[in-house]
RNA sequence: GCACCCGUAGCUCAGCUGGAUAGAGUGUCGCCCUCCGAAGGCGAAGGUCGCAGGUUCGAAUCCUGCCGGGUGCGCCA
């Protein structure tokens, strides 16, 4: 169904084109002033703009065509050509029936017929993944369920880090180590066993001990430079030794996954493209767009009017190796090849901005991305509350399965110091916990925009009171807690509509539900989710507070109302899915 | 040095394709539970929207300069 500010949009803009004017200045939206009408156009000051001509003249004009149509209950102008919307609640109310009896409540299906890939996650090999992985994690899963709330066909990559430097810095430094000398012997190339010589915790520690060790020596860095040639150009033992090292991960970053409830259609890695590489290369050479510059092969990007410098992007560096640019170039072709996308999203630190910058215009002069358009969505840094990047309080780096841990203690404590739950088991305790813990991760996270960095505050955002997860979940399972006492009372349950101010507001509100999502798409903004779940508890909590449900003697109102009841929930509980976050059957 | 992002209430943040009285949470101070879970609701106080110019009938929003903070700038990811 198409949303109701569009369908007003609509008639306005029918309106503004009987007077010769451009349909597109009838854009009605949501009142900024709520106390003086539901809805607002501002075209007719855009119009005047536009013709020079008296802005109260002209929505004088479009006030009476408006009056004409039933739908509005007040049309007035205000100030200098302001049109003051309010609809009539008949058709509110029938608004709200049809919303009732929508699966998809109003969603906007601006994917129909579009495919987008969706680049997020991206842990890499042999490290656990830490707090920097949680962002592009939990924004990217909500990118994708939004997406396909609104109906794309949507394609999740996690895209592993699993083919740069650092596996070359780790095996080398497990030939160093000599833990596993056959995988190095050059007078054996296989079979290999298919047990991995090294388990997730050895890569632990191998990992950073080879990172600090190459920073510190430079012919240990070229040691590992060499391995790393060595495995992308296919030597046996390094390759074999490599894929238990993918193996060994994966099994970690699956369960790390799965405790924050993100899944991902793909498990493909810079690795995944390997073979793409040579004819990619090639290709580009061929229609020289690939030069070599200071003994590495790359794709000039600068342009003219360019304001700051722009490197080339480095495809093969000067000792064979290649990079993530390059992967990730190969990986555009790839996609194209494989989904024909309209849309490409990378979820990652907002700090590659420039990598993403050079990659893009690469494959534009490639002509490689198909119809699709490539686009960086950047986040913030999640920082600790002295402002400076999260760290454990020894001053490391916080692993995410630790954070997981400390939200989930965290929302224990809380839910003890409420003495919610208090009959319930201990396995219901524990689980109600884990929902709540992973709620006020996301919620906390998702709720700031975007772009910005923020302050994670634990303390602040496992409250039961104010904008956090904890918070929407708790209103959910008190409208679950309603609804099935009416259930158990035998009240019917029946078709929303609008019988005073709060109900008005509510379904108001709740009619809006597209329009958010389609914004929320367009602007990558799942802080825009997070907002309208807030505002709809609030509006809830309002008409809550106003009216009696159960008690409500007239059972024609009393089933309306539990209808409004149930509409609410419906919409709470979806938009917390789409931010990830699951309400218990109750707490 | 150059480029990008950010500077909004005591604190944490929305709002930024220009529009009416700049919003929310939290904190502070008042009210409101014989009734569906008060983890709530209603109200008050709190702002030169970093500073200075400019465009406009109209600027937190667009442009320029400055100050303050963050980030990035060729073989890491």
């Amino acid at each position: 169904m198409t949303s109701l500010a569009a369908e007003l949009s609509r008639i306005a803009g029918e309106a503004f084109a009987a007077e010769g004017l451009a349909e597109s200045f009838g854009r009605v939206a949501a009142s900024d002033r709520p106390d003086l009408a539901q809805f607002q156009c501002n075209g007719a000051l855009a119009a005047a703009k536009a013709a020079k001509a008296n802005p109260r003249a002209i929505a004088e004009k479009i006030a009476v065509r408006l009056k004409a149509e039933p739908i509005f209950a007040k049309v007035e102008i205000a100030g200098p050509g302001f049109l003051n919307l309010n609809l009539a609640d008949a058709a509110l109310s029938a608004r709200a029936a049809a919303l009732a009896t929508d699966d998809t409540l109003g969603a906007p299906g601006t994917g129909t017929g579009k495919t987008v890939v969706i680049d997020f996650g991206g842990p890499n090999v042999a490290k656990p993944m830490h707090v920097g992985h949680l962002r592009s994690s939990i924004i990217g899963d909500c990118l994708q369920r939004l997406y396909r709330a609104n109906g794309w066909k949507v394609v999740s990559d996690v895209h592993l880090g699993d083919w740069g430097l650092q596996m070359g810095q780790l095996i080398s430094e497990v030939e160093i180590e000599g833990v596993a000398p056959v995988y190095f012997d050059p007078n054996v190339v296989g079979p290999y066993s298919d047990d991995s010589p090294v388990s997730m915790d050895d890569l632990e520690i191998l990992y950073p001990r080879a990172s600090a060790a190459c920073k510190a020596d430079p012919a240990r860095l070229e040691a590992a430079r060499r391995a790393t040639v060595d495995l992308q150009a296919g030597r046996a033992g390094y390759r074999a030794l490599w894929r238990h090292f993918v193996k060994v991960s994966e099994r970690g970053l699956e369960r790390e996954f799965a405790a924050l409830g993100v899944k991902f259609d793909l498990w493909n890695g810079e690795s995944s493209v390997d073979a793409l590489i040579p004819p990619m290369l090639d290709d580009l050479k061929t229609r020289g767009l690939a030069e070599i510059s200071e003994g590495a092969l790359v794709v000039p990007v600068a342009r003219e009017d360019d304001k700051k410098p722009m490197p080339p992007l480095i495809l093969v560096k000067s000792e064979g190796g290649v990079l993530y640019g390059t992967t990730d170039l190969a990986t555009v072709i790839e996609r194209v090849r494989n989904y024909d996308p309209t849309l490409i999203l990378y979820v990652v630190d907002h700090r590659q901005h420039g990598h993403f910058e050079q990659v893009f215009r690469a494959a534009a002069r490639g002509d490689l991305s198909g119809k699709a358009q490539l686009e960086h969505v950047g986040y913030g840094t999640m920082n600790g509350t002295d402002g400076k990047p999260f760290k454990t309080r020894a001053g490391g780096v916080m692993k995410l399965h630790d954070l997981i841990a400390m939200a989930k203690t965290e929302a224990e404590k809380r839910l003890g110091e409420q003495g919610i739950g208090a009959d319930f088991s201990a396995e219901e305790r524990s689980e109600i916990a884990r929902k709540v813990g992973i709620a006020t991760i996301k919620f906390a996270d998702l709720s700031n925009h975007r772009t910005t960095d923020y302050i994670f505050d634990l303390e602040r955002f496992s409250k039961f009171e104010g904008k956090t997860g904890p918070y929407l979940q708790y209103a959910a399972v008190r409208v679950q807690s309603m609804l099935r006492k009416a259930k158990e009372q035998g009240a019917s349950i029946g078709i929303p509509s609008v019988h005073s101010a709060e109900e008005r507001r509510l379904i108001l509100q709740l009619l809006s539900l597209g329009d958010m999502l389609a914004a929320a798409e367009d602007k990558r903004a799942p802080n825009m989710l997070c907002e309208y779940a807030f505002e709809l508890a609030q509006n809830f909590s309002r008409f809550y507070n106003e009216h009696h449900v159960l008690s409500e003697p007239d059972p024609a109102l009393r089933a309306a109302r539990l209808g409004l009841c149930a509409l609410v929930l419906a919409a709470l509980t979806w938009v917390l899915d789409l931010l990830g976050i699951e309400v218990p059957e109750r707490m």
